[in-house]
DNA sequence: CCTACCGATCGGTAGG
DNA sequence: CCTACCGATCGGTAGG
């Protein structure tokens, strides 16, 4: 129980100031106990960042397989969209997206190893996501035919960018720049005289 | 004399470790000086940041405006291609690109609106560059006629897109990303029929 | 520009 | 799970 909160807490601060920035002490405050106690439950402070690194990863997963999928009776414009939206919301609105965006940007040396693997094993998750849906784009002529590697590239820059872009504008600047940058995406993407 | 010394070695530092896992010690070290003789030159260690950020941030600006412009005997396109590549490769090669990648991406709570400031101050040096070419391209019926607010805000999210992907793709996936969301965005910023 | 030093805080330990 | 404590290091100061 105790461990788990650890887990929460640790979190949290790691999001928010990053893991060099966070002490023991901070973390023993936000739990409520004091800081040797935490000793009881964790090695050193490197091992609650593997155990928390980890955890999230697979809580991630799992929130991209079932939020970010559309049933097949929307079409595909929606699918994208819909997968575009959840995806930036999650990871600009919760402190597991504010977590995994500052590790894998800024990876705190010692653990640059495990955080690739982690960054990778979520990409995996989304590639196989998404592809589906831009192959089943290109078959009934709404996509290009374009190579799925190209499209899937184009999505994570467009995604990246404005990751990077949510922390200078105010949510409505920033919503305006999410519409525009979607608009030209989506008009590059597109099949040639398929234009709403 | 040292005092130029100095900055030039945060900046290095700050830009390979960031702010806050730097130490006047690693500075001082930097520059073969004791810790204290620091404080000949600067009142703390906030002051040195501060420094370094508005020196840097005129630089860039001078880079930008002197490097990144190209004759008007090229074609739009080339233009703009030139613009995107010259930029990504001064943000990805460059000391001054990893610093401002660091502090814009996860600004030291401290001086966040000092890098705000910053980070408008260039992005509007570089709209001044990117919109007479955007204009031209509407004019010449080589771009879309779409808002140029439009045009430039989905120009930034493909940069800064790269900007963070350059962080966890060795140098050659990178280059693959960067030239397929070229192509992604020149497809949707392009007048239709006017492929190539 | 240096030596010598400050109080605060870091991650972590001893011992119950 | 706690009190009491460790050596190392932090940003910064005194004084020459």
């Amino acid at each position: 129980m105790t461990k788990e909160n650890i887990m929460e807490e640790s979190l949290t601060l790691f999001a928010n100031q990053g893991y060099e920035n966070t002490t023991l002490a901070n973390i023993a405050d936000a739990v409520g106990i004091k800081k040797p106690s935490i000793y009881n439950h964790f090695d050193n402070k490197e091992a609650i960042f593997l155990s928390v690194l980890y955890h999230v990863a697979e809580r991630e997963s799992d929130y991209l397989i079932s939020e970010t999928s559309l049933s097949k009776d929307h079409t595909i414009a929606e699918r994208l969209k819909h997968l575009y939206c959840t995806y930036l919301d999650h990871m600009s609105n919760s402190t597991e997206g504010m977590f995994f965006k500052r590790v894998t940007f800024f990876p705190p040396e010692d653990f640059s190893d495990d955080i690739q693997e982690v960054f990778l094993m979520i990409e995996k998750t989304l590639t196989d996501i998404l592809v589906p849906i831009l192959e089943q784009g290109i078959k009934e002529k709404v996509i290009r035919p374009l190579p799925t590697e190209q499209l899937t590239s184009a999505f994570y820059t467009l995604t990246n960018g404005l990751f990077l872009e949510e922390n200078f504008y105010d949510k409505e600047v920033f919503h305006k720049r999410q519409e525009a940058s979607w608009e030209v995406f989506w008009l590059g993407v597109q099949c040639p005289g398929k234009e709403e």
